[in-house]
RNA sequence: GGAGAGAUGGCUGAGUGGUCGAAAGCGCUCGACUCGAAAUCGAGUGACCCUUUACUGGGUCCCAGGGUUCGAAUCCCUGUCUCUCCGCCA
């Protein structure tokens, strides 16, 4: 959420960075209540501090044994015009705040100027795509080859989009959890969380998801939870409404969670493999940080991110979102793109963002500098490392061999057990 | 799931209708003492919102949301969470 005084203070500001977004909000109106509202709240707390000083002479008169019964009269009057006043102002409020939360984050200045997908800007790559002399299968094909994925299984068990991981297939899949975690807990300096993978409304709202995207999200109806999306959501909520201390920051989490999406509106695309299911693994690494560090921690991020994807040597490139792609909270966000041989092509496999402080505000995440410090909102970062599917998906297709096999990458054999994944 | 107890500032904890944003202690900050530290002494120490160029002034907040009252941390209702006991379970 942005800063309420920086919308008031810089309209122009704000409409410039959404239509930068291809993003409307009724901003106008927006203000126009706004100022309402402030006149209103002046009216109702000039009534609320006569109601103070008199009951307080009320008390006093009493206490004497003295009459007051027309103060109290009066007061009777007073305290109903308060009642309805603050309905009304509360309706108002209602009205602004969540107009507030549907208004998306400010893009950085570094992030390039576009409202289409193709001016996403490629940073840089790492290694090249391997060339085979035979014609490489899609990873579903070599997975059900292999026995070691279930897709219609699941299908029947559940329903589309989800699968089961039999054998080393499933062995491969916690052996991505455990190496990606065992790196960034032991090589990068993260702290290990293990999270609730429902979370209820409040945090939902915190990281962005809500108000604006219930849809895409499964719901708990008996209790009004959610599933979790991605860990950023229960990981960044740690921290909801606390103060922390300055000298604790930064702080790096590192977690291992499902993921449950509806990808609604996403019917037809990608329908076969892994690559989008309604449940998939995900480790994600959330920072905490000083506002003036969050960029370079960004960078830091996204080359822990990296790290992951050069010790499996799989070939990938770093691309910066243009102001258009850009995910609804965030500032600036770099995606890693892993080669999929099948496909011809990148796809994402992490996403690597800093929100600055607009979760921080929507959360109320905020720290002090020294002990007697005024509490500073700070920033959030977080990305995947990574996303596992994909991972398995990627494995897959760039270490297949022509007799339908799957060779092992090496930081994972000691995870595997094997170096080959056979019939 | 059943029965009971509780939720107050960074922490412990007092407060049962008015002068309570809240005693006391701890912690923290600053100062004094000291070569320095400890101990001791003194002063200070919540958040948010509105108003003002500023000094200031005002409002809200004692788990959350409703209600009673001229007036609520305090009384009533609902919910959430925590603890204890029983049941059930991994």
């Amino acid at each position: 959420m942005l800063d309420l005084k920086f919308v008031r203070t810089n309209p122009d500001k704000v409409k410039e960075a959404l239509n930068k977004r291809g993003s409307a909000v009724g901003l106008d109106d927006f203000l126009a209540l706004e100022e309402q509202r402030r006149q209103e709240l002046v009216q109702v707390e000039q009534l609320k501090n006569r109601r103070n000083t008199v009951s307080e002479e009320i008390g006093r008169l009493k206490k004497q044994g003295q009459e007051a019964e027309a103060m109290v009269i009066e007061m009777r009057q007073v305290s109903q015009k308060i009642r309805e006043m603050d309905e009304d102002l509360k309706e108002i409020e209602e009205k602004l705040s969540y107009t507030l939360l549907t208004i998306p984050n400010i893009p950085h200045e570094s992030v390039p100027e576009s409202l289409s997908e193709e001016n996403n800007v490629e940073i840089r790559k790492w290694g090249a795509p391997k060339e085979f002399t035979f014609n490489p299968l899609p990873h579903w094909d070599i997975g059900e080859g292999l026995g070691i994925l279930d897709f219609e299984r699941a299908a029947k068990v559940t329903g589309a989009r989800f699968v089961f991981y039999k054998g080393l297939g499933a062995r491969l899949e916690r052996a991505l959890i455990n190496f990606m975690l065992d790196l960034h807990t032991g090589k990068h300096g993260y702290t290990e969380i293990f999270p609730p993978f429902m979370v209820n409304r409040d945090s939902m709202t915190g990281t962005g998801q809500l108000p604006k995207f219930e849809e895409e999200a499964f719901r708990i109806d008996s209790v009004d939870y959610f599933l979790i999306p991605t860990a950023e959501v229960p990981v960044t909520n740690l921290y909801r409404g606390e103060i922390l201390e300055g000298e604790k920051l930064p702080i790096y989490h590192a977690a291992y969670s499902a993921c449950f999406r509806a990808e609604a509106g996403a019917a037809g695309r990608d329908t076969r493999g892994l690559i989008r299911q309604h449940q998939f693994n995900k480790v994600e690494m959330v920072k905490f940080t000083l506002p003036e560090n969050s960029y370079d921690e960004l960078e830091k991020l996204t080359a822990n991110a990296e790290k992951v994807l050069q010790l499996l040597e799989l070939p990938y490139r770093v691309i910066c979102l243009c102001t258009g792609d850009l995910g609804f909270s965030s500032a600036k966000t770099y995606d890693l793109e892993v080669w999929l041989p099948s496909y011809g092509t990148y796809r994402e496999i992490s996403s690597c963002s800093n929100f600055e402080d607009y979760q921080a505000r929507r959360a109320n995440i905020r720290f002090r500098r020294n002990p007697k410090a005024k509490p500073e909102f700070v920033h959030t970062l977080n990305g995947s490392g990574l996303a596992i599917g994909r991972t398995v998906a990627a494995i897959l297709e760039n270490y297949q061999q022509q007799d339908g096999s799957v060779l092992v990458p090496k930081v994972l054999q000691p995870y595997m057990g094997v170096e080959k994944i056979s019939k």
